[in-house]
DNA sequence: AGGGCGAATTGACGAGGATCAATAATGACA
DNA sequence: TGTCATTATTGATCCTCGTCAATTCGCCCT
């Protein structure tokens, strides 16, 4: 049930428990300590003067944060839905990192983004379209949450539609709509609101990587010459 | 000329040039080494399989990269122009570790995220207008790069268009479009196309605020009654 | 000064998705 | 089991911005 654990249970300080939509952290905190998640679904989001919210990641199990671009300091943390977390203190950490070099590297490179693939998050909400978005995010859900009971592999959705929205940067109506697209073409079906199973994984797959949109555009073609010009080596 | 150094001389391994459009590193290099900009501009991006590129982030004299979710597992580091760079190896970064933890905490939160705010950049490219990403983009640049010279505060543009709309997650054309809807409402003034100055400082604050676009979103309303359940605490 | 090339501007058009709105489904609780 | 609140679905409309295309501008080089 827990994939990656950086943090055994005598290095923790204490453990929390949360129940949906209640804040771990909040903007501007500076403990300086680092959470994992032992149980849920926790989300680091940034809250705009107009009233939007931004969901930069989710945390599951055996996730770490608390540190750097998705510290305290820049965003808030909190329960997608009940969950359990524990957590390390600044002066712990201090001394791991005296100790133990090699790991608190680790520990602190799992912090601070190895969490989620901020590059690619941030690849995805620039350039795709709302089909290949929600097939990324369904096929990394799967991934991570996925799990085979019986000959299926069912997977879990923590969160609401609203949530998906927010980290994908749409409107959750959007999400909706290509949440049965997918289904009426067959390509994933739904079990309730929050369980899905992926019944054709090559066919998402193709959606993730953008076919599905037929047009190339003309920003390719200012790039492949960009690349031909051997201009100025130093 | 260099507002924010981390490394001094006697850290560092050695000095590299590189020409516009140049290499610093490319995504899977692994050598943990530390990175810091002397003059110049760099640019962190991604390119994805469709032949397009993201840029996750703009490095000006000063900054720090190289580690953690923006450094050469995920992305490719290249020269905006003409710039200098100096690099710190990966042994002497652990010798620092060890010798001045305090220090190495500070060099490691520059160098993994703190270099800029991801935060921020991800929640403009997901929901800002077109007109709001640039107003944004032109205020951090003018932040960051902006001189005094005679009475007037003048800020040089490194990149290109294209680059600025692959870092804001739009084309080139829009960002062209929306200049020129800037200076015809007097808000910036342009000097050449690599120069600017922002005349109505105010209006482009309120125009990066999001203020611009008159609508109110259903999205608010659910965020209204979200944050007004006072469901299950724990 | 002139040629040539990359970069930037500007226009026309259409599609994707946000917005507004109404209804349906789900789950909690008495 | 029925009621209510929350969440999800679906439809209709409109607007921003991506796309394609045509110039224009600025710069480097000879």
């Amino acid at each position: 049930m827990i994939p990656r654990t950086h943090l055994a249970p005598q290095d923790l300080d204490l453990f929390m428990s949360r129940a949906r939509n209640r804040p771990i952290f909040t903007e501007g905190d500076d403990s300086g300590a680092i959470y994992q998640v032992e149980s849920g679904c926790i989300r680091l989001q940034k809250l705009c003067e107009n009233g939007r919210r931004c969901i930069l990641t989710f945390c599951y199990p055996g996730d770490v944060f608390g540190l750097g671009a998705h510290g305290p300091l820049d965003v808030d943390a909190e329960a997608v839905c009940t969950s359990r977390v524990s957590k390390l203190g600044k002066s712990k950490l201090a001394r791991m990192m005296q100790g133990e070099p090699e790991r608190a590297m680790m520990l602190l490179d799992a912090a601070y983004g190895g969490q989620d693939q901020v590059a690619e998050h941030v690849v995805i909400i620039s350039y795709a379209h709302a089909e290949q978005k929600l097939a990324w995010f369904l096929l990394k859900l799967n991934e991570r949450l996925g799990q085979a009971i019986g000959d299926q592999r069912i997977v879990e959705l923590p969160m609401m539609r609203a949530d998906i929205a927010d980290y994908l940067g749409m409107t959750f109506e959007t999400v909706s709509r290509e949440m049965t697209k997918l289904c009426d073409a067959g390509t994933i079906s739904l079990h309730g609101l929050r369980r899905f199973t992926i019944t054709r994984p090559a066919v998402l797959a193709a959606l993730a990587q953008g076919n599905g949109i037929t047009r190339t555009t003309n920003n390719d073609v200012a790039r492949a010459t960009r690349q031909m010009s051997l201009a100025e080596y130093h």
